[in-house]
DNA sequence: ACCATCGTTCGGCGGCGGCCGAAGTATCGC
DNA sequence: GCGATACTTCGGCCGCCGCCGAACGATGGT
C-alpha cells in the first residue's frame, strides 16, 4: 500500500541489534563520536561506520564533523519520541542485568535520568506528580499544562515564552517511563524545565552517562517550589 | 544494552514490506482472514502464513480460529498507537499513488476513515476542531478533555462512564493524522465517540475498507451537536 | 462420500546484509 | 615532517530470511 515500504525501511533501521543499541545510547540527547559508539556496542569501527551511514541516510541521526571526530546525535525531538513509543511497546520479559556494576548503574538510572531532553526516572515522575498536585499540570482528561502551569514556567522559573513554542512540537506531552511505568512530563515544557534545572545547578549528571541526581541546592529548590522532600 | 535486542526484534517484525503492509491494513481495527491479507499483499498464502506466525508470536497480533478461517487483528490499542507513532515518523517523500482507482480510494480515505478504533481524516480533524471550539477539548496546554467534554460524552452522547476507564489507556490523546498533518481525538474517548457514531448510524463504512462517510442523519446530528456544516 | 476452499508445513532457491580485517585518508600533537 | 589517532572504504565470508510451489490437513457444502 501507500507507505508500507516506507514503514518497512524505517523499521529496518532499528531492526538490527547494533543499530538499536546506538539509538538507545543516543536517547540521552547528547552527541557521541563514532568511536565511542563502536566501543559501546562492541563492534569494529568499520562496522559502526556502516551503521551510522544508514541511520544518517534514513534521517534518524544528524552528524557534525569536528576535526578528526564525527559526532552524531538524534536528528529531532520527534525521533526521540518515536523511540520512546517503541521502547514503551516492549512489555516483554525484562531480563535483570547481570553483575554488580550493571546493577548499581541501573539503580542510578531508575533514580533519575534524562530521556532525550527531559527528566525521567523516579525524579521525573516525582516532579510530574508534584506539578499535578499543585495544579500546574492536569492529567485527568489527558495530559496538559494548566494556565497556572504556564505562568509558573515563565514567571517563577524564568523560561522565555518564545522558547516554549518551538516548531510544531507539543507544549506538554506525557512520556511513558520504562522503569516507573508512569507518565512524566515531556514536550517543549519538559525540555525547558530540564534545561532550567541543569542551568541552575539543581541537578547534575553522574559521570558521563545520562543518569542525573539533584544537588543540595536543587533539593532545597524542589522543596520550596514543589514541596518535594523524599527524592531517593 | 538492556533492551537493544528487544527493540531490534520488535522493529524486525515491521522491517519487512509485506509484514508492514499487513499491519497497516489491520490498522482499520477489524479482523482479517489470512487469505484476505495474502491477496491484499500479493504474496502466496504460504508466505502470509509465515508472516502471521511471526507477528502473533511477537505479540503484535492476536488470532481467533473460526471454522476453516483464521482471523487476525491487532493485539491491543497500544499496538495501534505504536504503529501510528511510526507512521507519523514518516515525513519522507510520499510518492503519489498511481492510477485512478487508487486516487479515488485515496480521496475517500482522506475525507474520513477509522484509525484503529477512532475517527481520522478530514472528518476526524473537523470533529476534533469543533469539540475544541465548543470547549469540550483543550489543546492549548497539551491534549485533554475538559470537564464539559466529559459531561458531553456521558450525558449528551450517552457513553457509559465505566467504558471510558478501560485499563490504563489514556482518556484523551492526540493522534497525528497522516493525511491532514493535524491532531485528532484518540484514546478511549475517541474510541467511544467513534463507536457511538457508528452505532447511531451517523457514519457508515464505505464498501469493505476503512473509509467512512457521514450519513444524512449523521450530518444533521453533527450540525446540531457541534455546528459542523461543511464536511466535504 | 465427494469436492471445493482455506490454511499449513516443508524443501529449496536466491539475495540481502552484518561482520571482520587490511589498507587507505584525514587530522592532531609534537 | 612524523607518528599516533580517528575514521572510512573495500572485499570476502557467512548466515538469515523472504519467496515460491507442491503436498498435506482441516473444514464446510452438497
Amino acid at each position: 500500500m501507500i507507505s508500507a515500504s516506507n514503514l518497512a525501511s524505517l523499521a529496518g533501521l532499528l531492526a538490527d541489534e547494533t543499530r538499536a543499541a546506538i539509538c538507545l545510547a543516543l536517547l540521552d540527547g547528547r552527541a557521541w563520536t563514532a568511536g565511542e559508539l563502536a566501543a559501546h556496542t562492541r563492534v569494529a569501527p568499520s562496522t559502526a561506520t556502516g551503521h551510522l551511514h544508514r541511520l544518517v541516510d534514513g534521517g534518524l541521526l544528524v552528524q557534525r564533523r569536528q576535526g578528526r571526530h564525527r559526532y552524531v546525535q538524534l536528528a529531532d525531538p520527534s525521533v526521540a519520541h518515536l523511540l520512546e513509543s517503541l521502547v514503551a511497546g516492549l512489555d516483554l520479559r525484562p531480563a535483570p542485568p547481570r553483575g554488580l556494576r550493571a546493577a548499581t548503574a541501573s539503580a542510578a538510572l531508575r533514580r533519575g535520568r534524562t530521556c532525550y531532553d527531559h527528566l525521567a526516572g523516579r525524579l521525573g515522575v516525582a516532579v510530574t506528580d508534584a506539578m499535578t498536585g499543585a495544579g500546574l499540570l492536569d492529567q485527568r482528561g489527558g495530559f496538559a499544562l494548566t494556565p497556572a502551569g504556564l505562568g509558573w514556567l515563565t514567571e517563577t522559573l524564568g523560561v522565555r515564552p518564545a522558547a516554549l513554542r518551538s516548531g510544531n512540537r507539543p507544549l506538554a506531552r506525557g512520556c511513558l517511563d520504562w522503569t516507573e511505568r508512569r507518565q512524566h512530563l515531556a514536550g517543549s515544557a519538559g525540555a525547558r524545565l530540564c534545561e532550567t534545572f541543569l542551568g541552575n545547578g539543581w541537578i547534575a549528571r553522574i559521570g558521563s552517562g545520562r543518569a542525573v541526581r539533584p544537588t543540595p541546592s536543587g533539593r532545597a529548590a524542589l522543596r520550596d517550589l514543589l514541596g518535594l522532600t523524599d527524592l531517593d
